[in-house]
RNA sequence: GCCCUGAUGGCGGAAUCGGUAGACGCGUCGGACUUAAAAUCCGGUUGGAGUUAAAUCCAGUGCCAGUUCAAGUCUGGCUCAGGGCACCA
């Protein structure tokens, strides 16, 4: 065995090796229980980042560990390669998207080999490749047969320069983050996927995510933002063509005291509803709103404007006639798109009743302060007054009270509402999968049939079209025909945001390479649930609440049986240099490639684990990049410099030396100590801190003999092999070469792993802590055999108790058996 | 404004049930080896008082109260930081 360490050329040989083996080939078929392990894909940019290696070394470690506790393990991965960079790279650089892509994957596939990571290639999944996006077109379409998939005219993000449609996130402080063109709303016909009809459900299945942070299901209840209230329908008394206005509120208790009511400006009827006298003001207003982009939005943020429109409403609770008004702080998209204004118990009506010089009225109490609500509205509870029978009433019991009479009266019921939107899947782009519908003259929208996928993305594209979609210059692709009449048809021109790719990958694995479906019903019913997943907080929302809902839509097209995709959820924190995140702009980058270089996988890998648990933010350094390297260099010299004296046999010796026994019981200890804190949260931090102590303690026990007799070299065997065990889901490569130098067969990542024998995993003696009024005051070494009683003697006895005693009344005396006695005194 | 998460030495962090606060590492200081340096090895390192050195004592886990024989850990009230949402009626 070499007495040096060289990383590089260990951790190249090992790679080869497994690659050319197959090492890490799952069997679907095996007697071993299932465990999938994944982390989240990634977007192919062209380097790994150090987040990258975080996240998949976390999921990597937890894969051997599993492994090696003799489970069959499913660690596949993959790459989220649609979306908009490849095709701006192919714009900016005259490339071709797919080239860009394909480069980009063939030298992430090399670093991620690099780092020792043990996939599954054979299950490789590539979303922008026709045999994956076939089947998301054919998602598609399963999904548009059961009408969760559907055509709808919204409000989107529009930039004008690049004409296109962006996601939000595409759009930074109001402006486009490719040419900086102020972003604004634009009316156009759209693709929505119906996860609103899966609302409830998503809310209430968050309970059975026990694997899950508090953090991300709060994040998620909170976007889907389930209240409960009421509608209620005011007669409008001044307009021919429309009857009744709806509303919704969740505040029923206040509607005595409404004194206006305000629509949209985008609201459907309001064009009807506004008078000849007022209708070149509402119209100017409601130009303005729809010329208003993000920033200006923002800037004006509870600055309330509005109009009346002239028309007027009755309260059907009370028979008062209040005005119409439009303004912006009410909202087309939620509810009704109308709003009962009640200003003496909601800020914002209270703001705009006040600019405006509208009419108050209070009709709930202050109990503490009868407020008569001049300064501010009063939105906390109390007891109702103005409203007719419910006066006295609390106003929690009002609620109801007040809606059931709106539904015995025919003009109301109660409601439950969610902020949850349909998510816009449409995007004016090329690099994505088409959507599958084509559009004919004579028979409207038609899905292509499902023999014609996939819907391939053409090659005749004009990429350095300005204004619109390259994907539009190709007239092999829009030009076609109508599957049902034969006639002359248009192809739809969008393809699917990203996000819809990537909310199904997960299922593919279990099944990648099957041809005539997405996947085969039984693979996926035995691979999954994912067992654990990792990845960014970033993620909280979008990619895990998308995919809950396509794992809740498959479950019910039938082509899976489970309800939830991701079982335990590992959201890592972000890797910081110097405090800050790691940013190009901001210079503090740091690139894999040099670490792998200059130290080598094992020592990135250890690294990245060492500092801080998983789920916190991580600070690299470089002085830690470099201790982490001197401990391999350490742990290598401990087997290189004593490998004739160490055998791979690695049953515990029998020890009748004592300081033989004290190394066993170390060892033992290290084995019980790392497998916890793996099983318990993969708390990798200490886990590495155990390694760097039984290092430490072989060292120590080492430096006290001047020669080994048999016995000690069967101690000092168990002791370093173990290490080699415990330490080989983390160091991979140099675990693997001591392991084979020291002249182990086969691989040390297919071992089982470490038991420890709860007898031995203790010291020796225990220490005895002496507290008086719960201060410590002495330690004595004691046999663990004694009782409480024997305890409490000991305690007393001891010379230093019994002076700090002597002119003191002892109260009472407690013992916590193998632990401590606290002397109470006066 | 609302919601979530967090706060422990110079730094990252450790501390199953309430039971020795600061494991392990980084940094730093001192020593050994060396002509010298690097590498390596050994030792100190929460603050303060004390001593030639020690012993020893006091304070200490963001702040203020409380429960308890005993609180980093439990309860109530704050402060600050990070993240998310934000006119959702």
């Amino acid at each position: 065995m070499k007495s040096s360490y060289f990383p590089q050329e260990i951790e190249k040989k090992w790679q080869k090796i497994w690659e050319e083996e197959k090492a890490f080939k799952t069997p679907d078929e095996s007697d071993k229980p299932k465990y999938y392990a994944l982390s989240m894909f990634p977007y192919p940019s062209g380097k790994l980042h150090m987040g990258h290696v975080r996240n998949y070394t976390i999921t990597d470690v937890i894969a051997r560990f599993k492994k090696m506790n003799g489970y069959n393990v499913l660690h596949p991965m993959g790459w989220d390669s649609f979306g908009l960079p490849a095709e701006n790279a192919a714009m900016k650089h005259g490339a071709n998207p797919e080239t860009w892509t394909d480069e980009n994957i063939a030298y992430m596939t090399k670093q991620l080999k690099m780092l020792g990571l043990s996939y599954d290639w054979d299950r490789e999944v590539t979303t922008c490749k026709p045999d994956y996006y076939k089947w998301t077109q054919w998602l598609f379409l399963q999904l548009y047969k059961k009408g969760l998939a559907y055509k709808k005219e919204a409000a989107v993000n529009w930039c004008e320069e690049c004409g296109t449609v962006l996601a939000n996130e595409q759009v930074i402080d109001g402006k486009c983050w490719r040419c900086d063109h102020v972003v604004e709303k634009k009316y156009l016909s759209q693709w929505f996927l119906k996860i609103t009809d899966y609302a409830e459900v998503l809310l209430k299945d968050l309970d059975k995510l026990t694997g899950w942070g508090d953090n991300v299901k709060t994040m998620q209840a909170n976007w889907i933002g389930k209240s409960e209230g009421a509608i209620f329908r005011f007669p409008v008394v001044d307009c021919d063509e429309v009857k009744e206005i709806p509303v919704y509120t969740t505040r029923p208790d206040t509607v005595h005291g409404i004194t206006y009511l305000v629509v949209a400006p985008e609201y459907k009827d309001i064009e009807k509803l506004t008078t000849f006298e007022n209708k070149e003001a509402v119209e100017k207003y409601r130009a303005n709103a729809r010329k208003m982009t993000e920033i200006e939005r923002l800037s004006t943020e509870r600055i309330k404007t509005g109009v009346p429109l002239g028309t007027h409403c009755k309260n059907p609770f009370t028979g008062e006639i209040f005005p119409l008004w439009t303004a912006d702080y009410a909202l087309a998209e939620y509810g009704t798109g109308a709003v009962m204004a009640v200003p003496t118990h909601d800020e914002r009506d209270f703001d705009f009743a006040k600019k405006y010089n509208l009419p108050m009225k209070v009709v709930i109490q202050n109990p503490e302060n009868p407020s008569n609500c001049e300064n501010e509205a009063y939105v906390d509870e109390g007891v109702l007054i103005n409203s007719n029978e419910f006066n006295g009433m609390k106003n929690t019991e009002a609620k109801k009270a007040i809606t059931q009479k709106a539904v015995d009266g025919g003009f109301g019921e109660f409601k439950t509402q969610y902020r949850l939107r349909d998510w816009l899947v449409s995007r004016q782009r090329y690099w994505g999968a088409p959507i599958p519908v084509v559009y004919c003259e004579k028979c409207g929208i038609q899905p292509v049939p499902e023999e014609q996928l996939p819907v391939l993305l053409p090659k005749d594209v004009d990429f350095s079209v300005v204004g619109k979609s390259p994907i539009t210059t190709s007239k092999t692709f829009v030009e076609t025909t109508c599957p049902v009449c034969g006639g002359k048809a248009r192809r739809e021109t969008d393809t699917m945001d990203t996000f819809v790719c990537s909310s199904w990958y997960y299922l593919r694995y279990s099944d990648a390479k099957n041809d005539k479906m997405p996947f085969a019903k039984d693979k996926v019913n035995h691979w999954l649930p994912v067992d654990q997943y990792v990845g960014g907080i970033e993620h909280a929302i979008l990619h895990l609440l998308y995919s809950r809902f396509f794992t809740k839509a498959l479950k019910d097209l039938g082509l899976l049986d489970f309800d939830e995709p991701f079982k335990n959820l590992l959201t890592q924190g972000m890797v910081l240099k110097d405090g800050s995140k790691m940013s190009k702009s901001k210079g503090n980058t740091v690139d894999p490639d040099e670490i792998f270089e200059n130290y080598g996988a094992d020592t990135a890998r250890l690294f990245i684990l060492s500092d801080s648990p998983p789920s916190r933010d991580f600070d690299w350094s470089d002085a830690g990049v470099e201790g982490c390297y001197k401990f391999l260099n350490r742990v290598w010299r401990l087997i290189a410099s004593n490998a004739e004296n160490i055998s791979v046999n690695v049953s515990t010796p029998k020890a009748l030396k004592k300081e033989n026994d004290d190394l066993i019981r170390l060892v033992h200890i290290a084995i019980k100590g790392i497998t916890n804190d793996i099983s318990n949260d993969f708390q990798f931090n200490t886990v590495i801190s155990k390694y760097r102590e039984l290092v430490n303690s072989i060292y120590d026990w080492l430096n006290k003999k001047s020669s080994l007799d048999d016995e000690d070299k069967s101690v000092l065997s168990f002791a370093t092999v173990t290490l080699l065990k415990l330490m080989s889901p983390v160091t991979v490569h140099l675990s693997e070469e001591a392991w084979h130098e020291l002249g182990g067969e086969g691989s040390i990542h297919s071992q089982k792993w470490c038991e420890w024998d709860e007898n031995l995993a203790k010291a020796s003696s225990i220490t005895l802590v002496v507290q008086i009024n719960g201060k410590l005051k002495d330690k004595i070494d004691v046999d663990e055999s004694l009782s409480e009683e024997e305890l409490k003697q000991t305690a007393l006895n001891s010379p230093k108790i019994k002076e700090l005693t002597a002119d003191k009344t002892i109260v009472k005396v407690i013992v916590v058996p193998k632990k401590l006695v606290n002397i109470v005194v006066k």
